[in-house]
DNA sequence: TTGTAAGCGTTATCAT
DNA sequence: ATGATAACGCTTACAA
């Protein structure tokens, strides 16, 4: 049994291919009677459209790529489901491809999915510096896009991301004002700029109250070995009240020091971080984080998408902000 | 600008479209002076082939789907990975989907999956005991398919799946060896048969110890706090010396309730889990856990695939087993 | 309300 | 080595 197409169908029923087409697309033009027929009939022999037909004539795929810089990572699942969700709603198709936190991969996915086979992109950018002139492509082939979390800034794109700035601050704040002035800042790569924004609402609460002089920065990587010999050095040299971990890798290699220097927290070090992990609160303290909606993000990202791809482009840009939740838990004091 | 085609290409170069065609396509028909021409032009326009055309002229997409049960599930990612891997090493692209353990979801994808769209499917299957009518199509239309983790049994369908029965034997026997013998195994659902499996080997261990007697099995869900009702009421009625955890989840509420009670791990109550997260570690006190290679099933579940893909289902069915790993920490004692 | 013709951008077949 | 023609399965414009 061969494939069943709209050629079979118009032959069994005696009908032209068109008119099946336009009943099956429930087309004013054709009679109640006449979709009836063509619509049992294409149950009865399962009929599926071919997708690629229908994209290649109509020139849109119905389908949107997400591409993410790790895709085993849980706040990017958590977004991925929340874009998910909005695409479901639409009938749209998703396409989630990871960069692997690699620029050229970055790159070449782009390459791929600027071809036509994505309606619109949904783009969060690898970690690494990099060039935009992939994203020059997008726009230039006037693909609708939509940038989240990770943004390239001052590109002329609609962009969904979180106030790093101020959650960073407001924490910053909050432990300056319960009397801790030793606060160490623990930077992780520098190419991300919702990293720097954390560390600007840190040092811009320390300037605000008069404590630029006790600004501690240290400068990690994810070389897992050397951040563990640079906590240890932190805490040997300045001995800091409370560590404040830019990411949540970071608390983990602090807590890892801790153990092995036989420190409690939060009696001799206290931690914060930003962490989306749902296993924050079983960490030994439980920890305390500044997490994003990751969902909410997924959401609104996806939403402005398709409002892109409705209005064909011809809409203003946006750039969304939105706001985190800080959950000070034991680990914190 | 409009978009570069292949008749443009043909037209600047006053070649004719199916020589532009076999150009690009390397054939040993066209002269390598043709093709460096063909090659150089499209380059310089930034030609890139239309894939709905090409899909549909040769009844292949060069993209596999993979469906899977959450997204948001780091067990799955892992695969996910893995997938991603090989499927890149062959020029493939990749759709993931999630059915949200939801099995009328997943006969929605598959169905959706089956037009055509890709050239083969990865499945795990949601939790809930469903109908396999969805399967049977795949079959029927002649899509490869794999199935890994979550599999549904007796079919004629390649699988990749781990060494449940075996490992949860292992674990029990050495539970016993070390002279425990109160062991509770906290079942989660029912419907999947590697829990069932996980269970059949901690039966199986304590008979061939002759402590069939000694069996303590309590069913959960995922409502977390009747689990917590169920654990606190297992360990007061029960009081068993070891927790053995089918699922990590009842691993965190068997280390709330804990907690809760006041009760020392692993001095009062000893806890091993099925487990892939990599937070276990951190868990206070780290928790000992069975866990499964899921990169390497993703690899093993697509290479099986492109085996099926390249000789175009000529070739028999085979049933992967994988190994799992168990990773003793204080936990357990 | 239905049918005819043309076209989407490729690739396959058959000529030359 | 290259070209002419047809075909993949669908949708749209126009005609009837």
């Amino acid at each position: 049994m061969e494939n069943i197409t709209l050629k079979k169908l118009a032959e069994i029923l005696e009908l032209s291919v068109p008119t099946v087409s336009r009943a099956l697309n429930d087309s004013y033009e054709i009679s109640e009677e006449t979709k009836k027929r063509v619509r049992e009939l294409a149950k009865a022999l399962n009929y599926q459209p071919n997708p690629f037909a229908a994209s290649l004539r109509k020139n849109k795929s119905k389908t949107i790529g997400l591409v993410v810089p790790e895709i085993s990572n849980y706040f990017f699942t958590q977004i991925t489901t929340g874009v998910e969700k909005v695409c479901n709603e639409h009938g749209y198709h998703l396409i989630i491809c990871s960069s692997n936190e690699s620029p050229e991969k970055e790159a070449s996915i782009i390459y791929n999915l600027t071809n036509g086979k994505v309606d619109g992109i949904l783009l969060s950018t690898a970690s690494e510096a990099h060039q935009t002139e992939h994203i020059s492509r997008i726009l230039q082939k006037k693909i609708p896009l939509v940038q989240f979390d990770r943004v390239v800034e001052d590109l002329p794109v609609s962009a969904v991301i979180s106030n790093d700035f101020e959650s960073a601050y407001d924490v910053t704040t909050k432990l300056l004002s319960d009397g801790h002035t030793k606060i160490a800042f623990l930077k992780y790569r520098n190419e991300l700029t919702n990293i720097e924004k954390r560390l600007n609402g840190y040092l811009k609460a320390l300037e605000d109250n008069g404590l630029t002089d006790k600004k501690l920065v240290v400068e990690l990587t994810n070389n897992e070995e050397n951040n563990i010999t640079e906590i240890k050095r932190l805490i040997f040299e300045k001995k800091p009240e409370v560590i404040f971990c830019s990411v949540s890798l970071l608390a983990i290699g602090t807590y890892d020091v801790c153990k092995e220097l036989g420190l409690t927290i939060p009696d001799d070090v206290k931690v914060i971080a930003y962490s989306n992990t749902p296993t924050a609160r079983h960490l030994n303290p439980p920890l305390s984080t500044i997490s994003k909606s990751a969902f909410e993000m997924g959401v609104k990202a996806t939403e402005l998408l398709f409002y892109q791809i409705k209005r064909k482009g011809e809409c203003e840009i946006e750039k969304v902000l939105l706001g985190s939740k800080i959950t000070y838990r034991k680990s914190s004091g």
